[in-house]
DNA sequence: TTCAGCACTCTCCCGGGGAGAGTGCTAGAT
DNA sequence: ATCTAGCACTCTCCCCGGGAGAGTGCTGAA
């Protein structure tokens, strides 16, 4: 595409996402393109319009970009919006001070996206790909219940009462443990798979099956932790002024099925994606766009932060933010140990 | 208040509640009065008026009750509704099927609610008011780095990443472990506060000052886990057609302060609470009405369960709905453990 | 290739008028 | 003393038409 056609797709695409309203030839002959006549850029935007990039609501309304438009501008036009130090120092503040735990380190990352976004925000817990475990803990509650408490690489803890079918003391439970700390330490799930089948029957090989399936629920992030925030930055978008539109995205961050199936889309994908509008495999996102990145303590240890707005959306200034916030959070759960 | 009244009250509550639209005089002569001429109810209306109980929005529309009017309501003419099967049997998969962690269950919990209310829910995780040790266990992480697990009654979980001053084996906080588990398990906070008094200057202390610490938090409650869902079931209401009004309420909900305030209304009050309207601490809470109660495993560990939406609530369906919820509730969270 | 000019289209906003719903009041019936 | 029928009145809601304003596409000249 010419320079000129270029600089006017992204001239719309920048109007239009701050004012929210159809942008016409004279705006954008007075704000950017001074040596133009607006008959000029009226003709380039028809071509714009005709290669499906710009749509009018109406025969005599201004531009706005279609999801292509918008798909064309994060591609290829778009470059990143520095952050003001001041958000740069929201976000190290937020992060410094979040709670040194999976469920409060998620939560406190997705308010920190949504209020520097300015939109909605979502966010999975980090899972591990292959879950090694790096102690284990068992205690008796009942004569025939025990609570086994699992915590992984990366500090996760997982726990989990089993009834049991031959009761067990504490003391019996206490030998247990030390026995499978010293096997089990340090080793991933097809280690404990391994004792699993060469165990005899007994307490010991009941109390395997139950570690192994709780490592399975973890690698499959089957019963992950997903959190959202900011719904409340949508409705002050237009876009959401009748409350329908908002149900609708509501309807997905509330259905944590759908939120796995969205936030899974990154698997396999670049650190980046980005979904507008009508590329959303959920008909509900129709008219949003959704920014995704992943963010994590470890190489192996991964989850998915992302920002749902408007398609209308500030895409250079979310995308930096967001993956600065990103960046932050990494750092922040290695070092605390998350 | 004369028998008569209290009836047309009962019945332009009822009416309202259900279709949105100010009640005439015909619609009652109609529908529940048709022994009475509409006149003669119209007489009933202004005298009601007058007393505060009714109001319209323009002189020649029909009537509709005023805060005062559904507080009388609930007050003097409520009586639960019956619940429909499906409704109970609906709870019951809901809550036997839900996770066995605190966090899973609170959350389908408020998931329930929501979703047998029709409106927003919100729920708060049982809580303690002194805090009993069941177990603790130290782990090291790095040299100058301890893991400290606490298992409270009622099968909390808590955990902290401690820095201390000085390095520590495994083996010696294997040691420690076992101590402070003889002499602090069963025991509540001020056991753990007489043995860090008496305790030398060292690890132990240090430990036992982080121990201190996390029943602290755990007793007063700072940092408690809140929970919110249904929203999308307010936006079906025509009273938050225009999303201004959504977002008022999302202010309240996204904001865990907000929430713990309003929770912490139940506090010493009996265990049904209603709150209509203006009666409301929070401005963002007008045209609003909150029903809370209380549920949890035992008589010391205690949540608060709550529906928000509008004053134009099905009261006697709600509250008898969130009272099934959170006796259901309880009853599992008694079995599980949690 | 660019630009000025022009006719055209469509939305938005405003005011008027009629239909409909519901009220309060009054005089008569029970 | 209480209830009821009738009636005038009030107010909203909705529809309609016209004028202002914004922006377009097209055309012919530079």
């Amino acid at each position: 595409m010419e320079d000129r056609k270029q600089a006017i797709l992204r001239a719309v695409v920048h109007e239009f996402t701050t004012n929210a309203v159809p942008v016409g030839s004279q705006a954008l002959q007075s704000r950017y393109f001074v040596n133009l006549s607006s008959a000029t850029i009226r003709s380039e935007l028809a071509e714009l319009s005709d290669l499906g990039y710009l749509t009018q609501p109406h025969t005599s309304a201004g531009r706005m970009p279609t999801d292509s438009g918008y798909r064309y501008f994060v591609d290829f036009l778009m470059d990143l919006e520095p952050i003001p130090d001041r958000i740069k120092g929201f976000i190290a503040d937020e992060l410094r001070t979040a709670p040194a735990d999976v469920q409060g380190m998620v939560e406190r990352v997705a308010m920190t996206v949504a209020a520097v976004t300015q939109n909605a925000s979502v966010a999975s817990a980090p899972q591990g790909s292959m879950a090694r475990i790096k102690h284990l803990d068992l205690v008796s509650l009942e004569p025939k219940e025990v609570l086994l408490i699992l915590l992984l690489e990366g500090n996760l803890l997982r726990q989990q009462v089993i009834p049991t079918t031959e009761p067990a003391t504490q003391t019996q439970l206490t030998r247990l443990t030390a026995r499978l700390n010293a096997s089990l330490g340090g080793r991933a799930s097809d280690e404990a798979r391994r004792h699993y089948d060469a165990a005899p029957l007994g307490l010991e090989k009941e109390l395997l099956g139950r570690v192994i399936a709780v490592l399975d629920i973890y690698e499959k992030g089957s019963e992950s932790l997903v959190v959202h925030d900011g719904v409340r930055n949508l409705l002050r978008h237009p876009e959401f002024a009748e409350s329908s539109r908002v149900t609708q995205v509501l309807e997905v961050l509330e259905e944590t099925r759908y939120l796995t199936i969205l936030l899974r889309q990154l698997i396999g994908e670049s650190d980046l994606q980005i979904v507008i509008g009508s590329e959303n495999m959920t008909s509900q996102l129709q008219g949003c766009a959704v920014v995704l990145t992943t963010y994590g303590p470890s190489e192996r240890l991964k989850g998915v932060l992302g920002v749902i707005g408007p398609t209308r959306m500030a895409y250079s200034q979310t995308v930096a933010r967001l993956q600065a916030v990103a960046r932050g959070a990494s750092d922040r759960m290695a070092e605390v140990g998350v």
